[in-house]
DNA sequence: ACGACAATCTAGCAACCGCTAGGTAGACTG
DNA sequence: CAGTCTACCTAGCGGTTGCTAGATTGTCGT
């Protein structure tokens, strides 16, 4: 039936090139303005080849979101176990590993998510009702929704920004690490 | 050659229809995966009818994109004339009023922008430099361009949020109206 | 009643989309 | 050294895209 080989497990040399790539183009254009041909030409192999590795255009994009969102797992459930603005500092520093990730691929799905495959809108949307519930839980005064909103789009924009900004995928990185304490603090103004 | 009547002035009650209908699934959807179909299709009639009104899908961007960056230039420009927190406040309302004309799709523009046609994405990015610099003038302490960034991320995100949460263009403009002073509050936060 | 014109239609083109079929060079294994 | 497997290729199918040509309709002023 399928071409794909034996699942997941190790190597892959090439199956790691084009996520990487793939990636980078869904970040840069985003999902739907990236065709499988020009991920394919940015490697310099034809664009069946992808279908070895992946079994579609989809599939790929799953695998590009699994691991930052696999991230964003993590602090959830490590959050939970912790109250107060250590609680709220967890899930602010899990969203600055996700879209670490890959550089940042996860603001894609949050910037593109109307022209994502439905099962993809559903699995990247799936884990912020949470996200927003603990973190509104830290928050006080009035407003607490429209507070926690607002402090997650700063940090996605901050993210994206500097992703724009930089030259490299390292210089990136790099300058993400440097910032994400200025940017948790000034997220933390918006929930006070 | 043209098959545009005569430019702008006045009437065309469909070519209104046909706009705030483009302009809602861009935002839906983003620019890339809505088709010129999609929106004749919402509307009711052939796709080639369209192109009676405008001449192409980036000229139909252009126009459903003209009314938010025309107050966006408005808020710049004022904003040049006034200083201190009056300035900032001035510059986020401009931000506001842009994000409510035609149901947020300046948001549109945030978001997909790398799926934009080139002189689309030039245009809707050409205000933001300006928008940041005059922010940045009236912040203080350090990291000012990373406070002006998330400020702006931050007014962005409660608008689409605010949008997607909304049943009709009416429900979102009213809703985004009544928060807009708790908005521009919060955004103040960051700027300080 | 009739021509003019605005606004819409049906039909279709060339280009591109995601994806499949079928084949093959080269490395590994018995 | 035959057999198998990996990782790629060329060719192309069916469908969708943005857009155009040309015919057709409804609504005017005269």
């Amino acid at each position: 039936m399928g071409t794909t080989p034996g699942s997941d497990g190790g190597g892959g040399a090439m199956r790691e090139r084009i996520l990487a790539t793939a990636a980078r183009l869904f970040v840069e254009r985003g999902y739907a303005a990236t065709s499988v041909r020009d991920i394919a030409a940015e490697l310099g192999i034809a664009n069946p080849s992808l279908y070895y590795h992946f079994s579609s255009k989809a599939d790929l994009l799953a695998h590009v979101l699994a691991e930052p969102l696999a991230r964003v797992q993590d602090a959830v459930e490590e959050a939970e176990q912790l109250t107060g603005q250590q609680r709220t500092r967890r899930l602010i520093r899990g969203l600055l590993e996700a879209l670490e990730v890959h550089s940042g691929v996860a603001v894609t799905a949050a910037r593109d998510i109307g022209a994502l495959p439905e099962p993809q809108r559903d699995l990247a949307q799936a884990a912020r009702p949470h996200i927003v519930e603990l973190l509104a839980d830290g928050t006080t005064g009035e407003n607490r929704e429209l507070k926690v909103t607002m402090a997650i789009a700063a940090v996605e924009g901050a993210v994206l920004t500097l992703l724009q900004d930089s030259s490299t995928p390292d210089d990136f990185v790099a300058r993400l690490r440097a910032d994400a304490d200025t940017i948790t603090d000034l997220a933390l103004r918006l929930l006070a």
